[in-house]
DNA sequence: TCAGTTTTTGTAATCATTATTAAATGATAA
DNA sequence: TTATCATTTAATAATGATTACAAAAACTGA
């Protein structure tokens, strides 16, 4: 049975890339931290706990690569970092992403939903569409909640 | 007839900010460059052209401020550089952008395709949407046009 | 083994953005 | 009008993320 990282290690040497310590170390951690939108940073800090002769700039390299080989996605959601996104296996699209206005949270949607959207822009602009970035601001359901209970104890206060 | 400028400054003063000749210069800018997804180093240089007395420091915090009245929205295409965009006057939603991965144009978008998006999202996951931001990188209609004269160009040599 | 290429490290440099501080401006009320 | 207080600005220093660089290390293939 051929992990993940296998798949990966022959998508590098596709390109004549290879999958050295370091590189093995970084995409690891991002293994092991999907769905956790890493900085650069967050990333060098996880890489050096178990590799901690790794170098910043290495880290850096290394996310810009996986990011030309569409391994990972990289992502800017405004609070001036990149942030460093697993590809799903296979998927021919980015995920999207809810970000919580609140609390920060950013969760995840890996269906596609754009599917009828960007055959309008193909059509109507004319556009040839080769990846996408669609992200949400808005209070998500954690803090709707806390905000429903809190509106309750108001309203309990006042009776 | 009032003027757009005019709405602007109205809005400032509802939530007490003045439009001081600094902002009101940095405005203009926004004005006669809609369209041009400028950074605020260029906003910066514009201003400069007929205030020479303003600082860098000024713009970055009305360019700021204007982005939490919602006058302007802040957009990253992942360059590295924040872009303010002009926020079409009364409209709900955010424009989307098309960035061609070629030739680096930034078309705009200004209809509304995420309609039935945002019901899936707010039903399904229960998320409240504020505000939103759609990119689609690809091949503008520009460089399709050129890439198929080439072609064409190649296929006669090929004659 | 040797020569050449790739990769890494550590650090310096760069670049966008933010913080700071003193001066200027503007509004307010006696 | 003038003293006072808050807001805004300019100039520049500081910060923080990212990139560039140069020397060392690791690998590759003959």
């Amino acid at each position: 049975m051929e992990s993940r990282i296998d798949r990966i290690k022959k998508h590098l040497h596709s390109q004549s890339y290879k999958l050295t310590p370091q590189r093995e170390a970084t995409v690891r951690v991002l293994l092991e931290n999907e769905e956790d939108h890493l900085s650069a940073e967050d990333v060098y800090l996880l890489v050096k706990e178990k590799s901690p002769e790794i170098g910043l700039a290495t880290v850096y390299r290394t996310l810009e690569l996986l990011a030309e080989l569409k391994i990972v996605d990289k992502i800017n959601f405004g609070d001036g970092v990149s942030r460093f996104d697993l590809r799903q296996e296979g998927a021919a699209h980015f995920h999207h992403h809810l970000v919580c206005i609140e609390c920060g949270a950013v969760d995840e949607i890996q269906d596609d939903l754009l599917g009828d959207v960007e055959k309008v822009v193909e059509n109507d602009w004319n556009f040839k569409i080769k990846d996408h970035r669609l992200t949400f601001h808005g209070i998500c359901y954690r803090c709707q909640k806390q905000e429903d209970s809190e509106q309750q104890e108001q309203a309990a206060n006042h009776s």
